[in-house]
DNA sequence: TCATTATATTACCACACGGTAGTAGAAGAC
DNA sequence: GTCTTCTACTACCGTGTGGTAATATAATGA
């Protein structure tokens, strides 16, 4: 007889509220912001901010507009990405405060809302290299390790 | 006449493939670091990168990480989280690079493989904290145009 | 007015992922 | 040996989300 559940009443899963506004860090602590200070609405928001840039098409739209404000044309003929993709992606980064929205006659320009995001990515590249290099290393003295023996 | 689409066969869906071991930055400008010269690998990767913390389950593993190594269960009473859940968490984080493991008898131990994480997360701290506060801003402004007429 | 261009929105599908219960396995304790 | 504790894994459900085609809307031009 196969092991198969079905029809099970699944519990209420234990998922974070969204916040709308409260304090974002716990107040003993001065005005630091670690990130064992925060309260889990910061955590929540701060998730968000992350998950806006964690998708790859949303990363290649705000590489496009490093150069400065594009039109959603642009946009779409620098990424290779569908319109209605792209409209979606924007409305997202948009919501998400990551880019600034003006119309300008029929076109609509977004251009990166804080230049700050370069110097997080630029960090995160920095990690990530750190990373590889590390991982590679370790691979080649594994290899080096079974040439000896 | 309702206006529902059914069963129509959907196209394939234009993803990034994914990466395995390439070179992560354009050829052309040497070792700058910059966003806008990332090849689409680099950036999977990034994506990669940000979403691993990108859940707020996981970035409050990481917190409570900060104050050092813990074990599972450790992590589970400090997170209040449940224990499939955590360990799942907790391989995803691993395999990312984040956090490293290590067996002590019964207990595995977990640590933030980079400090650096830190220091990123601060900083997106910074630039959350910019953003509510412009964003509170903009509300006063706007409630005492409201006022005003 | 009608056609065209630019952007946004909607409905839909496939898939990924978070959470859970249950199970498995490994290391000590007895 | 058995029992307990700690961690990992599997199967499952529900929901969220990326992509697309089709449609809607709005501005401009003929």
């Amino acid at each position: 007889m196969p092991t198969k559940l079905s029809k099970k009443p699944v519990a209420v899963q234990e998922r974070a509220p969204k916040l709308v506004d409260t304090k974002l860090v716990d107040a003993k602590a001065g005005d630091e912001c670690g990130i064992s200070k925060l309260t889990p609405e910061a955590l929540s928001l701060m998730a968000d901010f992350f998950k806006v840039l964690s998708e790859v098409s949303r990363l290649q739209i705000v590489c496009s507009l490093k150069a400065g404000a594009k039109n959603v044309t642009e946009i779409i003929e620098e990424t290779g990405l569908g319109q209605a993709n792209v409209s979606k992606h924007l409305k997202m980064l948009t919501q998400a405060g990551v880019v600034a929205r003006e119309q300008r006659g029929v076109c609509v320009y977004y251009r990166i809302a804080n230049p700050f995001l370069f110097e997080l990515c630029d960090l995160v590249c920095d990690v990530l290299t750190m990373q590889v290099e590390q991982q590679s290393q370790q691979l080649q003295q594994l290899s080096r390790l079974r040439q000896n023996r």
